[in-house]
DNA sequence: GCTTTATTGTCACCTAAGTGACAATAAAGG
DNA sequence: CCTTTATTGTCACTTAGGTGACAATAAAGC
């Protein structure tokens, strides 16, 4: 039998989290979160499902992985005792991007991200999770595209990196979605992290089967065909 | 000469910037702000000076770039008008991680932290800062580990994984800094976005280095020389 | 319109890392 | 203690992408 720990402000003191609150908003805290033992392989929330709650690790230590386009897995980090995981919970309408899981026998508590926010913050959780949104967001989306780089090709790299500018700079025209942007070839080199000759390659090769085409110095994508080129699920982003 | 843009809620609206925010927010918010003309190629602020504002995108495109140890540059992001960008001024302490240049002309306006924040959220910045400290504060050290794998070695991305999980879940040991769990080779592979095989090889070549050594299954690293493999200035991290 | 400079295109060659296939250990389970 | 299974070590071979070196365009400056 596993003995259940003991949860209380001297415990998340010991773990050092969240230590510029106050020890009644801990114990608030603590009285709405409750309580997991999660074996070893576990699976706590899958890639795609609605992000709902935010976790804490009370001991153990959780897996964040993600599945590369060739069904490797990809560790994206592995989370610490006393640290908050799952926090895409706190922007709205998001879905979770990882796969989490326990890499080692855990005790893992979690909250509604709203209780969260306004026990500690005491400030709506609309107005909190859009300013979220507003702010971090960005990081978020680098995240994205960063771990979804690991064990893809260049190619894919170049669909998912034109895909990104797409959504910020696209405009919709008769031919697909221009973007508003003078980029070199260096310039697209340096974003995916490839050499300048190879980026040549590969556009005139996405060019040639018209998932791209350049009007002038302007480029002009097909969203969709650079999705199935990054080898993304067609729900996905 | 440049004619100077007019900054009022109508602007903000129609860049679809801070939605959520009232008229009367918005209005607050653009008080405190001032506006400045930036040429093309100019470096608003470089890496690892003090993060002490936070900047909004009004006209133009901005780009977000770091350097890899061969002396690359890394393209992190194109920020684009309506964008917020410099947010690691919304964590305490904070040095910025990338430069950020004017990638054509822009117009860009910036606030104090402080200000922004309790402009729009009517909280003390000193709270939010660490809340989000502990929550998104664990997403921008996993950018931070991304954006420098890009241009790395193998090698180099091993002791940046090392590293940061040597911060993680390492404890001090007369050795070192020893690693409180049990990783595989296979394990790193993953984490790295490489072979099993190559890993082994290269922790065999950094342990002949005396940069790492296997007491059983644990490791024990040593920081220092880690922080110097990766190819980081002594300052960083 | 012409000159200069930046960008793109193409190639042959090189190198780091991936791959498959095992042997050698080490850990775990009975 | 012995068997089974997981992990590490090693090596030959393949491959994607890096590199240098140009020629061909296209854009920018005058």
């Amino acid at each position: 039998m596993v003995r259940t720990p003991i949860l209380n402000v001297t415990t998340i003191r010991r773990l050092k989290a969240f230590p510029w609150a106050s020890d009644q908003q801990v114990e608030r805290l603590l009285g709405q979160m409750d309580l997991h033992h999660i074996e070893k392989r576990t699976v706590l929330f899958n890639e795609g499902v609605p992000s709902d709650s935010v976790y804490f690790l009370i001991s153990g230590v959780v897996k964040l992985s993600l599945r590369s386009p060739d069904e490797e897995r990809v560790l994206v980090s592995l989370i610490s005792p006393g640290e908050l995981f799952g926090i895409t919970s706190l922007m709205p309408g998001m879905y979770r991007a990882f796969r989490s899981e326990a890499f080692s026998d855990c005790w893992v508590s979690s909250v509604r991200p709203d209780t969260f926010v306004t026990t500690l913050l005491n400030v709506p959780f609309t107005d909190f999770s859009a300013l979220m949104e507003g702010t971090v967001g960005r990081w978020f989306a680098l995240l994205y595209r960063y771990t979804h780089f690991q064990g893809s090709s260049l190619r894919q790299k170049l669909a998912l990196a034109l895909l990104e500018l797409a959504q910020k700079f696209g405009i919709q025209d008769a031919r697909g979605t221009m973007l508003i942007l003078q980029l070199t070839h260096e310039d697209l080199a340096d974003l995916v992290g490839a050499s300048r000759q190879k980026v040549t390659e590969h556009m005139q090769e996405l060019a040639r089967q018209q998932v791209l085409l350049r009007d002038g110095r302007k480029l002009i994508v097909h969203p969709d065909r650079l999705r199935e080129v990054a080898g993304l699920l067609l729900d996905e982003k």
